[in-house]
DNA sequence: AAAAGACACAACCGCATTGTC
DNA sequence: AGACAATGCGGTTGTGTCTTT
């Protein structure tokens, strides 16, 4: 009945990985791939369970995994991840190739949590939400009299770019595509808008992640769009990139800025 | 020099999710 | 549809090492 604890068989050794076993598992891997994990251990010999066997792989002794310590723009960037994600380890992990899940939650344990808390005076070791609406609100009420309708160029749904054939909200497609970096867009205007609003919510898919959709808001410029805030995004209100109607944009259009919120100066002139 | 405390990180545990029959 | 197995994931723990007293 229901699943098989791990390890609960007597005479399989718990605790840290020797030499020897690494080398085993490593050569076993090497020839035949890792397959079923379970069955692993048995051919190949070692005194472990599989999900062990599964760990000590994906954490440590996969080929590709990058060791030492980890650099500032690495830290940055899961700072700025897990402000948007939470503890969604894998998820960030996901963004820094060579680096495990296992490792940045110790990394974000042991370092980048203090270090923030230091920074920031903030109390609570549960970094706390910026006051991101009061900002956002303020801006939106600064830009919104200098916007021309938008309508002009909307139709009530409007595709801006979709390289992939998913629709909106659709998360099978990207499970393991985690090398990728381009990221996907849907568009469609708010009908809860009015004539005068220039913001229309988008939802963003970042195929790094497979449920990483966003409600964002975007404002015209142009032809373009400007991204200014939305709900529950968390750091990605800190992010500034501009999407053409005509194609999809990638990493490169995206650039963290390093205050909280832009500030009026650095924003575009629409 | 030794003991105590702090720190870093590998590994484990158990629940959740996904796949298969 | 439901049962079971396999795998993924995040929280927690154990242990070795470093630092402080």
């Amino acid at each position: 009945m229901g699943r098989a604890p791990c390890c609960e068989k007597m005479g399989l050794k718990k605790g840290p990985w020797t030499k020897e076993e690494d080398d085993i598992l490593i050569n076993y891997i090497n020839q035949n791939g890792h397959g079923n994990w379970r069955a692993l251990p048995k051919k190949a010999g070692l005194l472990r369970c599989g999900k062990s066997c599964r760990l000590r792989w994906t954490n440590y002794l996969r080929p590709d995994i990058k060791r030492g310590n980890f650099s500032k723009e690495e830290e940055d960037t899961i700072i700025h991840l897990h402000h948007a994600l939470g503890n969604r380890w894998s998820a960030i992990a996901a963004r820094l190739p060579g680096r495990t899940d296992n490792e940045i939650k110790n990394v974000w344990h042991t370092h980048l949590k203090k270090k923030l808390v230091k920074q920031s005076a903030i109390p609570d070791p549960q970094i706390s939400e910026t006051p991101r609406p009061a900002k956002l609100d303020q801006y939106r009420h600064e830009t919104a009299g200098g916007e021309d309708s938008i309508r002009s160029s909307l139709s009530t749904e409007m595709s801006i770019h979709d390289q992939s054939n998913s629709p909106p909200h659709s998360s099978s497609s990207s499970n393991d595509d985690v090398s990728s970096s381009n990221i996907t867009t849907s568009c469609t205007s708010n009908s809860n808008t009015t004539e005068n609003d220039a913001e229309m919510s988008c939802l963003l898919l970042n195929n790094l992640n497979e449920d990483f959709w966003l409600d964002l808001d975007f404002v015209s410029c142009e032809n373009s769009w400007k991204f200014i805030g939305g709900e529950d995004v968390g750091d990605y209100c800190n992010s500034s990139f501009i999407i053409n109607n005509s194609s999809s944009i990638s990493d490169d259009d995206i650039n963290f800025w390093s205050d909280p919120f832009p500030r009026a100066e650095e924003l575009p002139q629409f």
